[in-house]
DNA sequence: AAACAGTGCGCG
DNA sequence: AAAGCGCGCACTGTTT
């Protein structure tokens, strides 16, 4: 496959991005270089002693005396060996080339006191070797400039190296507190991150225009992630709380707009419940519950076999079909006629100007398009923020981007200029410049305190 | 020593 | 009919 900017615009687009990514690059983010060298000492305090504690482990006697001086706590290949051909665990899953896996999924999955403890160090070795000390590397004069590339991602969105900024962690909230304390405010700042809310939900509405799912877009009320996730558990509305929400959202939706499937999503869905320890917001641990609406199993989710009635399985395959057949039809059908169109000329164009060529297979062709144009409306945004500070003779820098949102090195007196200024040129300006953003765009803003670090950002209310 | 494939894991 | 998309980086084990 190959995308090349088709359109002047999209050229034009390619062009001052990189020239406003560049501005972003040379500003860099400030670093908290003593605290980065004291917390590496930490962590390779801790994960000595967690070494220590591990090669106490039965586990650890039949490695060694496998592998004698060549073993290796972080040779997944030994790993896999000694678990699954020296200790007797069975190996569900297996890698490309036929090795037992030994990734966090299939260890979780065995009950040995030595692979909770494993996987914990191993964390903190990701958390030290990839973040701690990649970032340490990187810092010049107390900053780092992390690379934003345009020309290396097959749908012309960016990817950033030297270090990576898109991929710090923050879903675990002990390895994102560890690492993002390390990035200051300037003295005097705030750092701002503003993001798209939903913003590829957006952007394929744009292209597939669902009315269901327009509506779900511009009523504030409703709320698609809650719907399914009552839909896939069962539930009434009121029994949804913020962990079977998000599991809706991340287990269910998201891999459906992705071209996952039911087997898939079951699985994920069903393996929550034990692992999150769900419970409905009355009470009634969610399990019990689905026993209750009589579904006592998974299913065999065999892809070669008819699923069986009254198993989970089952049921999440009625819930995909009522997904596209009845609740989003107009998208499913969208997808449909998108790649149809595809197979028979072998290209397509996106919305901002872009066209995609070559061999693709179905998920890539409807993916593309949306993942694409969402970063568009990002850089857009971006290159038109940096004119207006500009323009404005405003001190606020911009530092980063993360595909859907935008991070800035705000002077705590401009932040409410700032804010009303992203709101216009993110929300406004950019539907006067592409008129086929048919729906509202709508952004979130977070800030840490003046002079702080980026592990106490909090949500912000941005004026109107 | 450098390059490469494979694996695993961090993010949107 | 097929069966989530896109990245970068560290590390192992092998090949050049």
């Amino acid at each position: 496959m190959n995308a090349m900017p088709f359109t002047k615009e999209s050229l034009e687009l390619l062009q001052r991005g990189c020239e406003a990514l560049a501005v972003v690059e040379s500003n860099g983010l400030r670093i908290d270089v003593d605290y980065l060298q004291k917390a590496i000492r930490r962590t390779e305090r801790k994960i000595g002693h967690m070494a220590e504690e591990l090669v106490q482990d039965e586990v650890a006697w039949v490695w060694r005396k496998t592998f004698g001086r060549k073993m290796n706590f972080s040779s997944t290949e030994q790993l896999g060996n000694i678990l699954f051909e020296k200790m007797g665990f069975k190996a569900e899953s297996f890698t490309e080339t036929g090795k037992p896996k030994t990734d966090e999924k299939a260890l979780g999955a065995l009950t040995h006191p030595f692979v909770k403890s494993y996987l914990k160090m191993k964390k903190l070795e990701k958390a030290n070797s990839t973040y701690l000390k990649g970032l340490l590397r990187e810092v010049q004069d107390g900053f780092i400039h992390p690379f934003f590339n345009l020309h290396l991602v097959q749908t012309y969105r960016s990817s950033s190296s030297d270090p990576n900024f898109q991929n710090l962690p923050i879903r675990d909230e002990e390895m994102g507190k560890l690492i993002r304390t390390a990035f200051l405010a300037r003295p005097g700042h705030r750092i701002v991150e503003i993001d798209g809310a939903g913003i590829e939900v957006r952007i394929a509405a744009c292209y597939h225009k669902d009315p269901v799912m327009i509506s779900y877009i511009e009523d504030e009320t409703k709320d698609m992630h809650r719907d399914m996730a009552m839909q896939c558990y069962m539930l009434k509305q009121e029994q949804v709380g913020k962990k079977i929400r998000y599991c809706g959202k991340n287990m269910f939706v998201f891999p459906q707009f992705y071209g996952d499937w039911y087997i898939d999503c079951a699985r994920s869905l069903w393996e929550a419940i034990g692992n999150m320890h769900l419970v409905t917001e009355d009470g009634i641990p969610l399990k019990e519950h689905l026993q209750n609406k009589g579904i006592f199993e998974l299913g065999e989710l065999n892809p070669k076999e008819d699923s069986r009635p009254g198993t989970f399985e089952h049921h999440i395959k009625l819930v995909e079909r009522d997904f596209w057949e009845k609740r989003f039809s107009v998208y499913n059908q969208w997808r449909k006629s998108w790649f149809r169109k595809y197979e028979e000329t072998g290209w397509f164009l996106t919305k901002t100007g872009f066209i995609c060529q070559g061999v693709m297979k179905r998920n890539e062709v409807i993916n593309y398009p949306v993942q694409g144009s969402a970063f568009h409306w990002l850089l857009w945004c971006l290159t038109q923020l940096l004119a207006e500070l500009k323009k404005r003779n405003m001190k606020t820098l911009i530092i980063g981007q993360i595909h859907d949102s935008i991070v800035a090195d705000v002077p705590d007196e401009e932040m409410e200029e700032y804010l009303v200024l992203a709101k216009k040129v993110m929300c406004k300006m950019v539907r006067k410049f592409w008129p086929w953003i048919i729906v509202p765009i709508d952004i979130e803003a977070e800030a840490t305190p003046v002079g702080g670090t980026w592990a106490e950002k909090k949500g912000v209310v941005i004026p109107e």
